[in-house]
DNA sequence: GACTCGTTAGGTGTATACAGCTATCCGTAT
DNA sequence: ATACGGATAGCTGTATACACCTAACGAGTC
């Protein structure tokens, strides 16, 4: 019964792990924006569960930095200040350069065809901008350079700052979309070269450069206010 | 009635964060070895808490990547596969140099004296060894070099890293003391010195050295076996 | 004697009730 | 009109009961 219960609700099955990824997706996609607030009783119906594993997966996230509970207020997510963003991308700027250092994996034919398929979504989006396709192909094409990572715990860190980052990166292609399209193309047309070329340490030093780009739009366009 | 029960407990007051840091520091102390099994029951009975407090602070924890739970198991404390090891150590190799270039604090009269201080007990161990001061010794000088880093990122990255390598490296104490009472000596006096100057980049630079020292007595007498 | 299967003890995972904290609203006194 | 104070609604924090999963033990059988 309560089997059935879960299975009409919204998820087929919902770990703790399941609701914490996805509350995180939800973070950095912006659905839920900084300042929003997360009600634990309304997430519990949502997932079909008790409020229980929801605070599980809020706490955990709270602790990544990304929401902030308070005792009798709620749980909101948090903006980042610009010292943390400053030191987010400072961090991330130089961690970009260990990815094809350390312990890299090797690149299959899978790889470098989702990197054609990225490429031509971009190429798409700069006549058809969407900010949602933006930063799902974003997404992807940070899930596709994570899983080149051997190192387990540098792939760690490189998630962690790209969650943090996440949300403050996207809230600029409401505003400068074509602008940030174009540049997404350059990007993904650099990782493409490197991707048919088998080079994961050019991947991480365009990376590397790619993120200084974001890092300047950032500082003139969203810190300058 | 049960307030006074909680005050008679071990513990004056105890949040789950308290409890995070309490048994974080007994794993990385050897208090709890590596295949160690923690009992949520156990635990609440001597913080004096319920096992829901408790639960969470284990569930943070295992997503450090320190313990891991398994349903109907139990939680035991991870050893850290030789793969593990070597990826933890190679990334503080490379963010150790960082300590002093990214953002790093202004060292104070206080940092000094926590230096001298540290180094006498450290000079004292060299005749009297036990592995629990070399331990305390040791945590008290990251404590005290991670106060020093002004990047929160970074902070957080290098603890992280601290706490996963902490339980490897304190094993080693248990056989080859004098040798690590000499070499934290050799460390601390080359941080005093920087200390006095108020480099934080000599501290990144000594750290790294020093890092790859251990590394190389762990690569030596542990992973050999 | 060895193997199989049911039983059981002991752990984690979840649901739920309740306690405690906080911000807000409203009535009252100045 | 305004400032203060208490009631209140709604949230998180905690305790507890129960469901479920797993491993180990022992009786029964081949």
């Amino acid at each position: 019964m309560s089997l059935a219960q879960k299975t009409t609700a919204t998820e087929l099955k919902s770990t703790v792990e399941d609701i914490q990824l996805e509350i995180v997706q939800r973070i950095c996609f912006l659905d839920y924006p900084p300042g929003e607030q997360l009600k634990e009783a309304e997430l519990a119906a949502e997932f079909g569960v008790s409020r229980t594993p929801i605070r599980d997966a809020i706490s955990r996230i709270s602790h990544l930095g990304l929401v902030e509970t308070r005792n009798g207020v709620g749980t909101v997510v948090v903006a980042l200040s610009a010292e943390q963003i400053r030191h987010v991308y400072e961090m991330r700027l130089e961690i970009a350069a260990l990815i094809g250092t350390m312990s890299p994996c090797t690149i299959t034919e899978t790889d470098c065809e989702m990197g054609r398929t990225l490429l031509q979504e971009a190429k798409a989006l700069r006549t058809d901008f969407g900010p949602r396709q933006y930063i799902e192909i974003n997404h992807r094409l940070h899930v596709l350079i994570t899983s080149l990572i051997g190192n387990g715990t540098l792939r760690s860190f490189w998630w962690q700052t790209y969650c943090q980052a996440a949300s403050t990166w996207y809230r600029q292609s409401n505003q400068r979309g074509s602008e940030m399209a174009q540049a997404l193309v350059a990007e993904l047309s650099d990782i493409n070269t490197a991707l048919e070329l088998g080079d994961v340490a050019a991947i991480g030093y365009i990376q590397r450069t790619h993120i200084g780009y974001g890092y300047q739009r950032i500082k003139t366009h969203l810190l300058a206010n």
